[in-house]
DNA sequence: TTACAGAATAATGTATACAAAATTAAGCTC
DNA sequence: GAGCTTAATTTTGTATACATTATTCTGTAA
């Protein structure tokens, strides 16, 4: 798609697996334990259900998607399919080959870092064009999610408190009603999705993140939109800056 | 995929033609003088020439894409032009509707309005990145591109002051050297491409227009990225509101 | 004429068959 | 065994046929 944009990548061979990280590249093979799926907008289903798989890991990042085997699994002809594994190139989770098939893509330790920095603009305009029109119904439910996520930080629960995390963070894109940066976001995550289930954050960086929820809720209860969009772009930086140490402590291959 | 997603729209009926602009809906017809296409990854080859066809507006926004009849206008199958036209969906370009087909997509004023909000996001962190990293050279190529826009400027010609415009902004994209965001930015310049083709500046707003970009050069030369940043975030702040107000000033349907 | 029901038509969705390209395997030379 | 050429296989790309869903058309009744 590009992200709009369907990404056929040009290169002569396979892809090769990501540099820095220790993806492995697979063929496909009979999945098994697949639920049939039921006729007509079939590729709409197969499109959610491998979707799903891959950004569970189910699919490693560098498989080899093959029509064929892909097809016996779902058991469903390779039309749908094909429409659904191009669908799903175009969300970038995929990256295409002319004539050569779709790999599930793979995420280099710069295109991740490169990702942070986009999403970290584009939640900086989602804090700018929420604080001026949050209500306060709204805000009285981030300070909710707000005090579960202290909670689930005192109980030590990282789990938990990403998910409280992310709905803040959610809410605020809610509440700046664009749809277009929604999607964009959307978009983004994608890529970075499969990072959310293994990197671990540090105790004193968490502390720091803390803090800047603090500040973002009062940036809130004042309508201040350049001061929320600026903590936002400071807090996704915090975040950029996390990741980058914690992919220097991988091993790594 | 989302753009990256790919539009389903879930809406019972035809979509409608958008609201405050005066596009049309059609069906597509056959359409003459389609260079014919060679064989293998004819999709790829289909995707550029139609994608081409609707940013020009051979296609009016809107109308129905009925795969027979375009299948017949490029001589080829429906199983390519399907790909085709999902690809395109999967753009923005187009949308898709479950067992209804694809129309090209319209753009509201809503829309508009949005992406012009989104496009700042991203141009003001092309800035922050790029100022830092600027070298003498490319500095140098950004003058000579500022002094030919003031020359078209000088010249009344809109339309050439444009491309020298567009030129200094993609350049600030190449050098801040983000692959994702300048992935993002081709997504939401697809959304108002066609925008491009008709709306014109007033007057005063191009003199503001030139006078912010006296002010990035000077940015530029002092590698000062938040002030680049701030000063692009405002650039195109101005730019939404003239087309806000070019917007009001169409009779529109 | 309008409103509705059902048939006829046309469109999209899916499966299969064939064509072209890439990958793999085999055979050969050195 | 290494390196190359070439045949066999596999895989992707395309065309066509059939199935299902939408839409349009037609006829009837009020």
């Amino acid at each position: 798609m590009g992200l709009g944009w369907i990404n056929f990548a040009m290169h002569k061979m396979r892809p090769k697996p990501a540099r820095h990280l220790a993806f492995f590249y697979a063929r496909t093979g009979f999945l098994h334990n697949i639920k049939p799926i039921e006729r007509q907008t079939l590729h709409l289903k197969i499109v959610d259900r491998l979707r799903e798989m891959i950004e569970h890991g189910d699919i490693a990042p560098g498989a080899k998607l093959i029509e064929k085997d892909l097809c016996e699994s779902f058991a469903v002809s390779r039309t749908p399919m094909r429409e659904a594994i191009r669908a799903l190139a175009a969300e970038g989770l995929v990256v295409l080959t002319p004539n050569r098939g779709a790999c599930v893509a793979t995420i280099t330790e710069v295109q991740i870092l490169e990702s942070f920095l986009v999403i970290g603009a584009l939640e900086g305009l989602a804090g700018e064009l929420a604080a001026p029109r949050i209500t306060e119904a709204q805000l009285d439910d981030i300070r909710g999610m707000h005090i579960s996520m202290l909670e689930r930080h005192a109980a030590n629960d990282l789990d938990g408190y990403y998910i409280y995390n992310r709905q803040i963070h959610d809410a605020i894109f809610e509440i700046a009603d664009n749809e277009l940066l929604k999607e964009m976001r959307r978009i983004v995550f994608n890529r970075t999705i499969r990072l959310r289930f293994i990197a671990r954050i540090a105790d004193d960086e968490w502390q720091v993140a803390i803090k800047e929820h603090e500040e973002m809720i009062v940036a809130l209860e004042a309508r201040d939109g350049p001061q929320l969009g600026a903590i936002l772009r400071r807090h996704l930086e915090s975040k950029r800056v996390q990741i980058a140490r914690w992919l220097q402590r991988q091993p790594s291959a």
